[in-house]
RNA sequence: GGGAGGAUAGCUCAACUGGAUAGAGCAUCGGUCUUCUAAACCGAAGGUUGUGGGUUCGAUUCCCACUCUUCUCACCA
């Protein structure tokens, strides 16, 4: 036993060594083009080589191109025939060949030498495959989620929280220190109206039974009421100036509302799997505001108008940010402008991101704009993460009108839907219920991730709740499926396999794409942009389906070391791949 | 009317930020389970990239105009 610990640990101790030393090589792929070029293009520097080299989209033209057009009006030749001459100098060496196609020239990999490095570095420490230093720990404060209290939340709720979620993981994979703040929607004059219409028609027991619902429907109710009562949106108002004076009766209200809100949310938050660092809403920023005014104030940016404080941004081309109502109470600025204050302060952040629907541009716009104009250098730190409107049968989805989709309620049907399949297609799995719940759950995520942010997005369940195809069960049977065979294998010792080289081009599709895991997260955090980590997860299981359905991975030959290594790194970069948009990766399903 | 997004296959979306024959998934039609999980794989069909100009060796990508569409424009958030 022990000898065997100890060979082992020797082993894993070179296979680290090869990682450092093959790693450098393995991220310096593109350089190696580079070098090769730079004895044909004397004179041009590197980072001019750099530019220009790119990735043929057909691998019919190798794994890395360099186009000659731009050469040729300098040469006065023909890019065909620049691309002859330079093909002449370029140092092939350790390239499987160079060649030149038209006005391109073509390097081709050593597939072998390539393909091996890049699984011995996964292997050697898959859990920090991709992973990077560009953030140094830096703090980067992510305001996500912030449902309303007192209002179901709706599917538009989870393209924040997901969306959000899938940033903090991202970030913390390129070496942040996120903080998630769920900036809960807490105060205001929704508030307000919600109170006066608790007091005109509420039920204490009818609350208690359905809290939310009941709620809800009493908010309909009073907006549906205003457009023939205009004197309940003044109610409402004049409730929400009550709660921000103390009045005993609205904050017991907002209180007991907000307790029985926050349940709710727990819920779900458990269901996805999401942990928030911090829940301090708007209310919160109560107290904190009288310092935005005064520091407005000091610096001479507030002015009257009908009545109301503002803040000219004329000069920003943008409409006057509204900070003080007319009555004296407070807006959603206001509370914001306190909010960002508080978060510089407190965390000392690096980045302050907003996971907000796109509806909300001006405010983000504004609220920048007044931060530069007290002259807060730091406004520059505040990034606005905007995200495509969810739309219901092509119109916008609205509380007030009650025109929403739950969550709860799409979670909850995704889940039923993964249980039956499981029932079909997998009876004697173990823990169908966990995995069924992972799946479903999944499903509902990787859907809102897999487009681009922006794009906005009318809601249909089945699409949601869909399985086959670009989905997230998709990745996750290619995970589980690779994972099956693993255990088939028992668990091989990859450290002890002479060679992880894999003749044949069948692979090769696959390792090249795990060698790009780096560089896509490394863009993905830089653009604040999980679509692209979900766009790799699918196509390496694509991949990995390809290549189960045409080549058989347990047989005994020379190479099955290497194709079980492979797996084992496909399975692990899936993983770390779902785990980033916060989607679990089943072994069984 | 001002400002900001968007328009690519029947539908939902890609396209390495200006490169080689614009690609996927759904849906449709056809094929593949006594062999590692068919939530899979293979094939067929599907396009004047909203319109018109411009820049460029080269444009879905950049610039201009227009059409359509979504959001937004002070006492909601």
């Amino acid at each position: 036993m022990v000898p065997r610990v100890i060979s082992s640990l020797v082993s894993f101790v070179s296979l680290l060594e090869t990682f450092f030393i093959e790693r450098r090589i393995q991220m310096n792929e593109r350089e190696q083009v580079i070098k090769a070029l730079q004895p044909a293009l004397t004179d041009l520097s590197m980072n001019e080589i750099a530019d220009k080299i790119e990735r043929p989209k057909d691998s019919n033209n190798g794994d890395y191109a360099f186009p000659t057009f731009f050469l040729a009006k300098t040469l006065h030749k023909a890019p065909q025939i620049i691309a002859q001459e330079l093909l002449a100098k370029i140092d092939q060496t350790g390239f499987e060949k160079v060649v030149v196609a038209g006005p391109y020239i073509n390097f081709f990999l050593d597939k072998q030498v390539v393909g091996e490095n890049i699984l011995k570095t996964i292997l050697a420490d898959p859990e920090n495959y991709g992973s990077q230093d560009l953030g140094h720990l830096a703090n980067v404060a992510i305001d996500l989620s912030s449902p309303n209290i007192a209002k179901p939340m709706g599917m538009g709720h989870l393209r924040s929280t997901v969306i959000g979620n899938a940033i903090a993981n991202i970030l913390a994979k390129v070496g942040y220190n996120p903080i998630r703040i769920n900036h809960l929607g807490d105060w205001g004059t929704q508030f307000g109206k919600l109170m006066a219409a608790y007091e005109m028609w509420g039920n204490e027991e009818e609350v208690q039974q359905d809290p939310i619902n009941t709620l809800q429907k009493y908010y309909v109710k009073i907006n549906t009421e205003a457009d023939t009562h205009p004197e309940y949106n003044d109610l409402g108002r004049e409730w929400f100036k009550n709660l921000e004076n103390g009045d005993p009766e609205a904050y017991r209200l907002w209180k007991w509302f907000r307790a029985e809100s926050l349940k709710r949310f727990m819920k779900i938050y458990r269901l996805l799997d999401i942990d928030f660092d911090s829940y301090n809403g708007e209310a919160f920023y109560n107290d904190k505001m009288a310092e935005i005014d005064q520091l407005l104030q000091d610096k001479h940016l507030l002015q009257e108008s009908k009545g109301a404080q503002i803040v000219d941004l004329e000069k920003y081309n943008l409409n006057p940010a509204l900070i003080k109502k007319s009555d004296g109470s407070s807006l959603y600025i206001t509370r914001d402008l306190s909010a960002a204050l508080f978060r510089k302060r407190m965390y000392g952040f690096a980045q302050a991101l907003y996971v907000v629907g796109a509806e909300q541009r001006n405010h983000f716009d504004q609220l920048k704009a007044v931060f530069s104009e007290m002259g807060f250098t730091w406004s520059k730190q505040i990034h606005y993460i905007p995200f495509g409107l969810m739309s219901l049968n092509g119109k916008k989805m609205s509380t007030r009108k009650g025109n929403i989709v739950q969550l709860e309620d799409v979670l909850n049907d995704s889940i039923k839907l993964a249980r039956q399949q499981i029932a079909e297609k997998n009876p004697e799995l173990q823990n169908a219920d966990e995995v069924a719940r992972q799946v479903g759950v999944g499903a509902v995520i990787f859907h809102d991730l897999k487009n681009e942010r922006t794009n906005s997005i009318d809601f249909k369940l089945a699409d949601v709740v869909k399985f086959e195809g670009e989905t997230g069960p998709y990745v996750q049977y290619a995970h589980a499926r690779a994972e099956s065979i693993l255990r088939k294998a028992g668990t091989p010792d990859f450290a002890q396999a002479e060679s992880l080289a894999l003749s044949g081009d069948e692979a090769w599709g696959i390792l090249t794409r795990l060698g790009q895991y780096g560089e896509v997260i490394e863009r993905a955090a830089n653009e604040y942009d999980p679509s692209l980590v979900g766009k790799y997860a699918l196509a390496l299981a694509k991949d990995f389906n390809q290549y189960y359905a045409h080549t058989r991975i347990l047989v005994d030959d020379d190479e099955k070391m290497a194709r079980l290594a492979l797996v084992k790194a496909v399975s692990e970069v899936l993983k770390s791949s779902l785990a980033l948009l916060g989607v679990k990766a089943p072994d069984e399903m």
